[in-house]
Formats: C-alpha cells, sequence, structure tokens
DNA sequence: GTTAGCATGTAAGGAGTTACATGATTTT
DNA sequence: AAAATCATGTAACTCCTTACATGCTAAC
C-alpha cells in the first residue's frame, strides 16, 4: 500500500538481484550485507516482500508445493526472485546520486551495492557524503564556539569524540575518491 | 498521552534541569548536547513538552503576559521548568542502569549527563555498553566467517570500516572505564 | 519425543519526520 | 517595509519494532 521506496526495498532488490531467496534467508544476508549498521526485523521484511510482489518487482515461487500432492495447505518455503521490472528498478534507484544516496541511514546500502553502480554516480555520492559531513563538523563547531555556558567534562568528552568519528569517516572519504580517481586513468 | 520515555524526555528533563528555556532555545541546546549523533525536530519537541506538563514534570512560565495588557491574546514566549517531581523523575531515569541506558539510541544522552551520575551507575553503563559492542563485533565476525558466497570488494570495504568503527568505540570505553576505576582511589 | 532452529506472517503501536500554518522580533 | 530569524504549534504520515501466532524440520 505505501510506497516505502527506502533502505529495506533498495536491499532486498539488491540481494535477490544476486540469486532468488526466501524471507528468512534474505533477512540474514540483509543483515550481514549492512553490517553493524543497521538490522530489520521479520516485522519489517515480510511486509516489505509483499508489496513488492504487488508491485510487479519480485515473484514467489512454491518449490515444495509442486513435488507434493496439492491437497495439503501446508507452509513452505517461498522464494522471491526478481522479474525485469524489478531489475529495472534497482538499476533506477542506483543510479540516484542525490541526497537520499548519502544522508546517514540509506549510505551504507548505496554503498553496498556500488560494484554495480556507474563510477560517476560513485564519485558524486561519495562527494555528496562528504561534504554532508563536512557541514555537520561546520555546524557542531560554530555551535560549540558560540557558547557561553561551559559543558560538564563528560559532555565535552562525548562531543569530541562524536566530532573525531565524523573526521575519521571524512578522511575514509577521502581515501576512497582518491581511489576512484585514479581507477579513472 | 503516550508514555514516550525515550531520548528526548531525558534531554528536556536534564537541559531544564540546569535552567528554564523555552522551546526554541531549548532545541538548539539538545542538538548541541546531543551533537553529531541526533537531531529532534520541534515536530518532536512541542508535543513532549505538552506531554511532560501534562504529567507534572515541568511547568510553563509566560513572561511576556504578566508585563502587557491581557486583552491581547498574542503568542509569546513560554519558559519551561522543572517541577520538584521532575528532578525526581529525572534522577530516577539517570539512576538506571539497565539495557535501554546503553543501546545505541540512548547510550548518548546518558552519558551526556554523567556528570550527575552516580559512579557506581556510570561504571555498570559503560560496563554494558562495552558488551553490547563486543557482541555485535562477534556476531558479525561469526556471520562473515560463516559466509561462503563471496563479497563484493565494496560491501568488503563497508563491513571492514563499519567492524573498525565499533573496534574504536570499544577502545574509547576501555580508556573511559580505566579512568573511572582511577578515580575511585 | 522434545527441544532448537528454520520459516512465515499479522496487529498494534512507538518514535519521530515533513509539511504546513501562524505570528513576533530583529536586522537591513 | 522587506527579509531573516525567532518562536510555537498540529496533522498526516513513514518506517520500523514488538509481541504474538503458527507450523515445519532436524538433531539429540
Amino acid at each position: 500500500m505505501a510506497k516505502s521506496s527506502g533502505v529495506l526495498e533498495l536491499s532486498v532488490l539488491g540481494l535477490l538481484h544476486e540469486s532468488p531467496l526466501h524471507g528468512y534467508e534474505l533477512r540474514k544476508r540483509l543483515n550481514l550485507l549492512l553490517g553493524s549498521f543497521r538490522a530489520f526485523s521479520y516485522g519489517s521484511l515480510y511486509p516489505c516482500l509483499k508489496q513488492l510482489v504487488a508491485a510487479g518487482m519480485i515473484v514467489e515461487d512454491r518449490p515444495d508445493v509442486e513435488l507434493r500432492g496439492a491437497e495439503t495447505n501446508r507452509r513452505s518455503k517461498i522464494v522471491y526472485k526478481l522479474t525485469a521490472e524489478g531489475k529495472e528498478r534497482f538499476q533506477d534507484l542506483l543510479a540516484d546520486a542525490g541526497p537520499s544516496a548519502w544522508e546517514d541511514e540509506s549510505f551504507g546500502v548505496h554503498f553496498a551495492f556500488f560494484g554495480r553502480t556507474d563510477a560517476d554516480v560513485r564519485m558524486r555520492i561519495l562527494q555528496g557524503r562528504r561534504s554532508r559531513l563536512e557541514e555537520r563538523l561546520d555546524a557542531v563547531r560554530a555551535a560549540f564556539s558560540r557558547t557561553r555556558t561551559r559543558l560538564d567534562d563528560y559532555t565535552l568528552e562525548l562531543q569530541r569524540h562524536g566530532l573525531e568519528s565524523v573526521e575519521r569517516e571524512v578522511r575514509w572519504l577521502n581515501e576512497l575518491i582518491r581511489t576512484e580517481d585514479a581507477q579513472r586513468e
């Protein structure tokens, strides 16, 4: 019913692009793919699969049903595979180098599928992400220097650690951008 | 109406504990306090303030209204201040050294208010957070070694960077725990 | 034969955002 | 007097989780 269009949809399409999978297995791959960043529950995954079926992006395949008698209404594994339309949708989502690709929640997934993303889109996403983080550094540092109320020691330490984390990610992005540039030759 | 009991409530109570503030200013302090971790919009803040008023944790003060004629129904700044009950509630929330204090979303806030938290609660939260992260490291590494399908280069790099980030936070926690220990003498 | 893990699903609800709507105050 | 910023608020909506409910399959 909803159009979703979030991290989950992209992840599912991407994983099914590699090979057909059933929900349970899909979830494990999902949480491996996204690593320490994110995890999804079945309560999100199954409705999402349903919705993708309804939208014609994937189709269900029930291997067990064909093998056994049809009278049993038993539950079985449902293997999902991408349709041609689904593949197209996936490519469209990957081709989007707009802000939605470099925000906190979605950058990870987009990056995970960089292997199937055009080099120029990769570059624009990396640069977008970098300036996003630099903006944030500026904002925090500005707010910090503007602040007159002296902060608690722990609050300060949290701040420091937060800034350092962001700076670290910027360095990581710099490295990646450099590598991408080198590979263009 | 809802009980909320989340990051926002704790942050608001903590900030108002330092000094009375109006919503707009409160939001800026909030986003400074939480630094690069989190940001809240007015759409969350104002309903939360209403709810805290209803619960008797804070009270409204409208400075302008008293100064000027009462016939004008004009909008004015609303300064919120903590009640005795609110202070108690804040201390109760700070005294909770359970899992809810060391999850991703809430650890930051709890840490920011460590200056007002008992030393033993601080220690239990730091240790809880650390074992939470170590569990995650184990899970990711286990899933990683169990995986037979060779991963995409970019996916691998994302994974590596994610692991490194978590390891870095563990080292930070180790350092903090060491410092806390040293201060106990 | 029972426990543990595989497998699918739904209903209710939490926590927050976005977009909108309005008005006051300060700066240029 | 226009523009920017300060200031408060609401309604609709999104995305996801939790808790529940069910059943299959392998291992011990």
